[in-house]
DNA sequence: CGGTGCGCACGAT
DNA sequence: ATCGTGCGCACCG
């Protein structure tokens, strides 16, 4: 392959002339190798062919004339691919002017889908680089400019603007650090090959967010990683917003009170209040880093029949939770985005739906799913307590946009164990929906592979509050049995159900709905959306929901492509809630088949049901 | 003359 | 609006 040595003068040179404005074309960057470095020009060019075979660097006709790029450098947001055809010679489709074709050898030629599908690949009759190094960033391309790997020759390529989709994308990424950092580290501390790994990690969906341009490994890692998850499918799923931005959504919840006007509640509303108020203190003192979320439903359940002495006193889940509904009504305690409840008073308390907004920002966008909860998490911590936190570093986990179980997962086994404990750092609500999720599904359903999200405190947590109640008999049971045995259409009406206990009521409702409708695959995951539901249920209503906790709902409801939509869509619970047949079955771009199935097995379910929650309520 | 810096127009997003 | 490019021009040695 190309030597070191002329590789990191070739991207040092090309990087130079870039930042001076000036094309690199082939003979600049000969003239500048000659004179910085001595070397042959023929011996340069030859050097330069090498690397534009491995795809260290990518030649590019653009607007008319011949250029390189140092593939590390190369922009890679999604450009618009175009799919021109290389052999056609007919160049551009959208950019022809700048693109210049010249290329002949259809052979060679990528296609943008090629490269968005495997990344690696190098085919291009070039030689592969079978070493692990990143020297070909076959997603490597340019944006409107065309990349003409040169393999034969002359043959360009026009992968150009193809977008490189995520896939390629992140494999580009992830090479492409390396190179730069090779490149770099042979003393081209150039200022370009510096903004050159900054941008292309920068502008790398998953390796964005972090900032990390220093640590080769791990991001290389994790791009891997990712551009391995998501690569596969490019295109499609989303169209074309996967940028996280978090919406203020969910946190309207119950999250506006402010003051309370010390109502009088029944005594249990009281106590409600002093267990959200030490679970909040608590919790606050425990806490150790930054985020001290508040406490969930979990927890003060919990509290309150752990501290109360009273046994059982009816502390059912339905039953805090309607009182906590109340209470939040009142304004004496106040439900954070993730479902926290905390006190309304505190500044912690405030919702602060800017502090979400501000982070949609440039790098965020490559946050996609997982990100996205941990982003959601995080922002619930930052937002009740910090200001807007841009310096998370963490998480760029990879998304693998097809897969919220996983998401779920990674995401919250790290988060969770702090949450269920009393140093929350962060939503419990999201996590305590998620986990729960999950768990739920383990125990009830067991069907999904998230088990391996359990946490063990709060699995345990979660346990005692719900266990009891779904296992035992008390009054939930009634409840429950009832949802069974009136096994209703989603048509059905509820009325029936909005009687009893509220929460459960739903769960009760969208489980039967969900079944009856009998698609075998609903059916199939009846279990796990049963689960799912009475977790949701039992912690919040889907008003509460979060992005995350309708994708895990769709997901779990063997929607996860659809559920996706709706976590590009960003929508919430309450959004699900306001959410119309059109706005499903057009608006998050998802197939018919499934949209129609969506909405009327449970969107439409789970806001008949909701409303005739509120109803009760009242 | 070659190298460099950069204002500015362009096209893509 | 923002970003990547690179033309074209001024300046420097």
């Amino acid at each position: 392959m190309s030597e070191p040595k002329y590789r990191e003068w070739i991207l040092e040179t090309i990087d130079s002339l870039r930042s001076r404005k000036a094309r690199p074309d082939l003979e600049r960057i000969c003239r500048m190798v000659r004179r910085r470095h001595g070397s042959d020009p023929d011996k340069t060019r030859a050097e330069l062919e090498k690397l534009i075979q491995e795809q260290t660097v990518l030649k590019v006709s653009y607007k008319g004339s011949i250029s390189y790029r140092n593939a590390a450098k190369v922009q890679r947001k999604c450009r618009k691919r175009t799919e021109q055809t290389p052999d056609s010679g007919e160049p551009l489709g959208e950019h022809d002017k700048h693109a210049g074709f010249i290329n002949n050898d259809s052979a060679l030629s990528l296609t943008d889908q090629e490269e968005c599908e495997d990344k690696e690949p190098e085919e291009p009759g070039a030689s592969p680089c079978p070493d692990p190094l990143p020297q070909t960033s076959p997603s490597a391309f340019v944006k409107e400019e065309q990349i003409l790997p040169q393999s034969s020759g002359n043959s360009f390529v026009s992968c150009g603007a193809s977008g490189h989709s995520a896939g390629s994308v992140k494999a580009s990424a992830s090479r492409d650090k390396r190179l730069v950092s090779e490149a770099g580290a042979s003393g081209s501390s150039h200022r370009d090959a510096s903004g050159a790994s900054g941008r292309a990690e920068g502008d790398t969906p998953l390796a964005a967010g972090h900032e990390g341009r220093d640590q080769d490994e791990e991001e290389e890692k994790e791009e891997k990683t990712c551009s391995s998850v998501s690569s596969p499918p490019p295109r499609n799923k989303i169209p074309a917003s996967p940028k996280p931005k978090l919406k203020v959504g969910a946190k309207g919840a119950g999250a506006r009170c402010s003051e309370s006007p010390d109502g009088n509640s029944a005594d249990l509303g009281d106590r409600l209040v002093a267990a959200v108020r030490s679970l909040t203190e608590r919790h606050r003192g425990s806490a150790a880093t930054r985020g001290h979320a508040p406490p969930g439903l979990k927890e003060i359940l919990d509290f309150l029949s752990t501290q109360r002495g009273m046994p059982e006193e009816k502390l059912t889940r339905n039953r805090v939770k309607v009182v906590l509904e109340r209470e939040i009504e009142r304004g004496r305690l106040r439900r954070t985005r993730l479902g926290h409840i905390t006190l309304p008073a505190r500044g912690m308390g405030a919702a602060k739906p800017s502090a979400r907004l501000p982070r949609s920002a440039p790098q965020d966008r490559h946050l996609e799913k997982k990100e996205e909860v941990k982003e959601e998490e995080r922002m619930e911590v930052e937002g009740e307590e910090h200001g807007p936190a841009e310096d998370s570093p963490q998480t760029q986990a990879c998304t693998d946009p097809v897969s919220p179980d996983t998401e779920v997962q990674v995401d919250h086994s790290p988060s969770s164990p702090l949450t269920s404990e009393g140093k929350s750092q962060s939503s419990s609500s999201l996590e305590t929906a998620n986990q729960s999720s999950s768990r739920q599904e383990v125990d009830v359903g067991g069907r999904e592979e998230q088990t391996t999200s359990v946490e063990p405190e709060d699995a345990g947590a979660e346990k005692n509050t719900e266990a009891p109640d779904q296992l035992h008999p008390s009054s939930e049971d009634q409840v429950i049995v009832m949802s069974e045995t009136e096994k209703a259409p989603s048509s059905l009406p509820m009325r029936d159900c909005s009687g009893c206990k509220l929460e459960v009521g739903v769960s009760s409702c969208l489980l039967t709905p969900s079944a009856s409708p009998g698609a075998a695959e609903e059916r199939g995951m009846n279990e796990g959306i049963a689960g799912f539901v009475k977790l949701e249920t039992g912690g919040m209503s889907p008003v509460d929901w979060t992005v995350a906790d309708v994708a895990s709902y769709f997901t779990a409801a063997g929607f996860p492509e659809q559920a996706l939509a709706f976590r590009t869509q960003e929508i919430d619970g309450k959004s699900l809630l306001l959410m119309q047949r059109n706005d499903v079955l057009t608006g998050l771009s998802i197939r018919l088949g499934p949209a129609l199935k969506i909405y009327e097995r449970h969107v439409k379910v789970l806001q008949r049901t909701h409303f005739q929650d509120d109803e009760a309520f009242c």
